[in-house]
DNA sequence: AAGCAATCCAACCGCCTGATT
DNA sequence: GAATCAGGCGGTTGGATTGCT
């Protein structure tokens, strides 16, 4: 079976957009919003098809898209939930406000993926290639391995935890119906009942890492007078997502570090503060009756590399030394992370390593 | 200035998933 | 349960631009 090709009617125009069918694409969903995308078009008196548009508009065209040079945050943001998540560009543009996945997927396969591949990491696994290099470096390799290993570890734990807090809001919310059949919650269920998909952690909970919330993402654009409706439940179900994040943490971030030789140390010295910042910042939040804010969260996982990176920069002392190879490059740092951002940092783009 | 190569990035394509009929 | 629809995702392409010789 299959489904047909939704662009295959004849006499739709394919190709670069012309000034005039932006306007009407923005202008028809400025009045409307876009509605149903299939129906766009014709209604916008458009000779695309409706994925062309939705592409346009959510590529180019959203008012809230942020165009031009990645900043050094911005990379660093890229490459270290790259080496967590892959390439699922959405689950990274989550993370990156007014960033759009396709941007950050070019702008990887243009200049992130290519740096790293200069430097001899491997832009997939984010390890060293040279195996020279890790043979003579291994107990340092077996850290930044188990540094990775551990973030993803942490990554894992989260979208687990997320993921149990969508069963749970959907047995919850279920209930809720049952009582209170309103359509808005209604809505909310719906989205919730949606199973766990390889991007599901971030396309069904979206709220405590989106500024863009529940709300707004899972229920549709033209629901805005049903989102005000539901902002007590909305901020219920963002509550408990952190709760059950902070359990999760609690329970699980100990018994990890336990479980850790004393090999890796530092590493979990720097991963129990993280988690344990993490801990701190969902309480507060909480507290304060917010939701995390999307660069909020970003920035708690990054925060120990970032720190480490500025402490790094104001040393002065770039640790590549300009070679850019060798184990005493890892030698000297106990963050993978930090390598990677010293030297795209220090390296100019002219120089002989890029 | 011309020709070629490398790079960039907007847009397309095919596939997948969830919802609906 | 099967068929279909709608939207979204990641991989890839190809035209435009830039850099080099």
């Amino acid at each position: 079976m299959g489904r047909s090709p939704c662009c295959d009617k004849v006499g739709l125009k394919k190709g670069p957009w012309t000034p005039e069918e932006d306007q009407k694409l923005l202008a028809y969903i400025e009045e409307h919003g876009h509605g149903s995308w299939r129906a766009l078009p014709a209604k916008a008196g458009l000779q695309r098809c409706g994925k062309s548009c939705r592409l346009r508009w959510t590529n180019y065209l959203r008012p809230d898209i942020k165009r031009g040079k990645f900043s050094l945050q911005e990379e660093q943001t890229i490459i270290q939930l790259h080496a967590l998540l892959g390439n699922r560009w959405s689950a990274i543009a989550t993370h990156l406000s007014k960033r759009t996945d396709n941007e950050i997927k070019n702008y990887w396969n243009t200049h992130l993926k290519k740096r790293l591949t200069k430097m001899g990491i491997d832009p997939v696994t984010h390890k060293p290639k040279n195996d020279a290099l890790l043979s003579s470096s291994d107990s340092v390799h077996s850290k930044t391995a188990s540094n990775l290993s551990h973030m993803a570890q942490w990554e894992s734990a989260r979208l687990e935890a997320e993921a149990r807090l969508v069963r749970e809001s959907k047995i919850r919310s279920h209930n809720s119906l049952l009582q209170n059949n309103h359509n808005h919650l209604k809505a909310w269920n719906i989205n919730l009942e949606s199973p766990t998909s390889t991007l599901s952690y971030n396309e069904n909970v979206p709220s405590i890492m989106s500024s863009e919330g529940i709300g707004e993402k899972n229920i549709n654009n033209d629901n805005e007078k049903n989102n005000n409706n539901n902002n007590n439940n909305v901020n219920d179900d963002e509550n408990n997502v952190v709760v059950s994040m902070i359990e999760f943490v609690g329970t699980n971030s100990s018994s990890m570090v336990k479980e850790e030789g004393g090999d890796d140390q530092e590493n979990w010295k720097s991963y129990e503060s993280f988690t344990s910042n993490l801990h701190h910042e969902l309480t507060m939040s909480m507290d304060q009756g917010d939701v995390i804010a999307e660069e909020g969260f970003t920035n708690l996982l990054l925060k120990t590399n970032s720190e480490d990176l500025s402490l790094s920069e104001s040393g002065g002392e770039s640790n590549n030394g300009g070679s850019g190879s060798g184990s005493e490059f890892y030698e000297d740092n106990n963050n993978y992370w930090n390598s990677i951002l010293n030297l795209v940092n220090s390296s100019p783009s002219h120089s002989p390593m890029f």
